[in-house]
DNA sequence: TCCTTGTATCTACAATGTAGAAATACGGAG
DNA sequence: CTCCGTATTTCTACATTGTAGATACAAGGA
C-alpha cells in the first residue's frame, strides 16, 4: 500500500482554480477565483506558499510575463498545472469519492 | 467572509469513517476503514492524534467500553461523529463541489 | 510467571496552512 | 526628477495538521 502521497485540502483547492483560471491564474486571480467559489476569506500569503510547495513537488509550473505587456507593478508569475498535479488531483478525488460512498453529501449524515 | 474553518484532507477522512462504522468505531477498525477505502497504509497513530484533535473541537465524542464487554486487552474508545462534526463535513464537502463545479471528476484536467 | 494479542497513549518531528509586513516595479502627478 | 499610488510578489514567523513508531496497559493462556 502506498504512503504519505495526497493533497492537503488547501492544495486541492487551489489546483482547481487554476483549472477555472486557465492561463490566467496569478496570485491574486487565484486568491479572488478561491473566495468567490468558497465563499471564504483567504491571505494571498495562503496562496503563494502553497502554491511555492506544489511548485516545489512538481505538481504545478510559473512563468513570468514578460515585458511585452501593458502593466503596472511588478511583473506577473503565471501559474500552470502539471500533468503530476492533474495525477495527484484525481488520485485525491477518488479517495474522497471512496470515502463518500454510500452516503448523500449534504444530507443529514448523523445516522446514516 | 468566514476565515479559518474548513477540515484537513485527513480530517475529512477520519469523518467519513466513523459513519460508515457506526458504532463500532474504534482505534483499529477506524484504521482498517480508511485502509480499505484508501487503499493508502495509515498509521495508527495518525489516526489517534487526528481524533483527539477532532475531539477537542468537539466535532467527535468518545467513551470507553465498559468491564461487561468480553474483550482482550485495554478498554476500546468508541468515537462517535457530534452535530458539529456533521456541519462541518458537509461545510467542506459543499466547498469542494463548488471548486469543482463545472469540471468531470476523474477526467482529463489539463485542458478544462 | 511470562508470552501473546489487542488496544490505547505518548513523543517527536515533518508537512501544511495562515497572516501580514516588506520589497519590487511601473506609471503618473507635481 | 522625485514622490506617490497601485499591483504584484516575496519574506518571515508562527499555528495547525499529518505521520510514524515506540511504549504502556490489560487480559488470557501456556
Amino acid at each position: 500500500m502506498p504512503k504519505g502521497d495526497f493533497l492537503g485540502a488547501f492544495e486541492e483547492i487551489v489546483l482547481l482554480a487554476l483549472i477555472h483560471l486557465r492561463d490566467n491564474a496569478y496570485g491574486m486571480t487565484i486568491r479572488r477565483e478561491i473566495e468567490d467559489r468558497s465563499g471564504r476569506a483567504v491571505s494571498i500569503g495562503a496562496v503563494y506558499s502553497t502554491l511555492d510547495r506544489l511548485e516545489s513537488k512538481g505538481l504545478v509550473s510559473s512563468t513570468y510575463s514578460d515585458g511585452s505587456e501593458a502593466r503596472r507593478g511588478r511583473a506577473k508569475r503565471y501559474f500552470e498545472l502539471e500533468p503530476e498535479g492533474a495525477k495527484s488531483l484525481n488520485r485525491s478525488s477518488e479517495i474522497l469519492a471512496n470515502m463518500w460512498r454510500g452516503l448523500e453529501p449534504g444530507s443529514d449524515l448523523s445516522k446514516s
